[in-house]
DNA sequence: CGAGGATACTTTACGGCATAAGGAGTTGCC
DNA sequence: GGCAACTCCTTATGCCGTAAAGTATCCTCG
């Protein structure tokens, strides 16, 4: 299942992704709150970092904090608001300033790699709907950086909202299947390498005529380099490559569309 | 939530997604089987389909095959096992031939809006986690329809790991907004166009220093065109807008790597 | 042909979840 | 001093997936 963040009371759940003051502190009175948004959030992104979004309950968050599941309701009015502000807090560990000085495209190969990298550290980020197009002020940062990376390209409008979607949803993407091989490999505490050729085994044994059903996978399949040493495991390292080479590729289609003379 | 699905009893999914055929028919005591493993997915696909992945649970689907939801247990291991089953069930509608004729462009276009369309007629296969690198007979069957489509280019097998994961990637991520702006919409009851200019307002109200922060981003919107009168709603022409340009961009890059003489 | 065992399906139950409702204790202002 | 506002708790409701155990059905073997 899917987290459908901020469909339910997206006025307040605005509110406090913008940080709409707090009612007046003067004049207050009841014991003072012991919680607070920022540390509910806190305790929200150490759950989700530690055990995964599945492990994401407002119990567990309460616990955390040393209360019930219900004192986070005084805060927040729901889950589904607390995810929303967690997603936005993690997005805010992204850099907004880059080097242009050698121009647009070493800054945005710099720029997704932080994104992508950003979504290992949190892949329950990644659990989150893109519902409603972008609400938070750091999700708003991070694309605004993007639009600065690219503004001295003179893209046109159109192509440039293309442009920033499809790098926006090729590092999600990437991000994901990096993310999930990874938790599938640790899940079952079998390593990487193993757990992928058991696999391979497995659909042999079930479908003996994989070889003619897909040839060219199984072309493509055999041909794989090993990965690269430092990139940790090998499906982790193929993921990798995969994002490098597909950026590249995305960059090149960029290059394309920016130095194309009749600007489309 | 996210569906994990397949995390646990992977080798009885496996034998499922891939039809391992069943026990031998002959010399089976006990009464008849009332249902079956494709009844219940059609059945699953149905309940997803109509009221969304939020819907889906063991008990609906055991209702509308007039049954409880325990008797779902003797065809199917669990609720994972029946996701992966129906995920793969939903990319069988995939045309695995394509028109190679005019070159690969075209039918890699007409490909990534074939899938893109899938998606937003079952967009709940965008909550489905792409854990493991694909299992199922559709999904590796549409992995190789664009290996097939891509075959003429010569491309060396890293690029084209990259290249595939990349369209597929880019694939789900615009079907994913544009599936979730549209639930979003059609949730609230309110017309796309109206759910949007609402949020804009709202927005103005929570940072009035919006313009500033993000300027770029603020030039953008404000120069966003009217969609084609043909592409639904205000948001849903955006997003295929977005889809269009970005895929164009892309294929773009790809055509760079195909032309280019080093191979890299 | 009748018994035994396999099979399909049901009922019930458990532990989890988000959260609604209402109660208890604390605090500041009048 | 009293009251209103406030935080936080306990309890309860209605979902969920699924384990366990019961019942009815049917085939096969003696």
């Amino acid at each position: 299942m899917v987290v459908f963040a901020g469909q339910g009371d997206a006025r307040r759940s605005m509110s406090l992704l913008w940080r709409a003051p707090d009612r007046p502190r003067t004049g207050r009175s009841g014991p003072k709150p012991g919680l607070s948004v920022d540390a509910i959030v806190t305790a929200g992104l150490a759950v989700a970092d530690a055990e995964g979004m599945g492990a994401l309950s407002m119990r567990a968050v309460g616990e955390r904090l040393g209360r019930t599941a219900m004192a986070l309701y005084t805060y927040v009015p729901g889950k589904a608001e607390l995810v929303d502000l967690m997603h936005d807090r993690a997005l805010a560990e992204l850099p907004t300033d880059y080097e242009l000085a050698a121009g647009w495209r070493p800054a945005l190969t710099t720029w997704a790699e932080d994104l992508f990298a950003c979504c290992l550290r949190h892949p329950w980020m990644l659990q989150v709907s893109q519902a409603r197009p972008v609400l938070g002020p750091s999700e708003l940062g991070a694309m605004e950086t993007v639009l600065r990376i690219l503004h001295g390209t003179g893209l046109e409008p159109r192509l440039l909202r293309g442009v920033v979607s499809t790098l926006w949803q090729f590092v999600r993407g990437m991000a994901q299947v990096a993310a999930d091989t990874r938790a599938a490999a640790s899940a079952t505490g079998v390593p990487d390498e193993e757990w992928w050729s058991a696999r391979s085994t497995q659909l042999a044994e079930l479908a003996p005529d994989f070889a003619d059903r897909f040839p060219l996978l199984t072309a493509l399949e055999s041909g794989a380099a090993a990965p690269a040493a430092e990139d940790g495991g090998y499906l982790e390292g193929q993921t990798r490559e995969s994002f490098r080479t597909g950026l590249a590729v995305l960059l090149d289609g960029v290059e394309t569309a920016v130095t194309r003379p009749d600007g489309r």
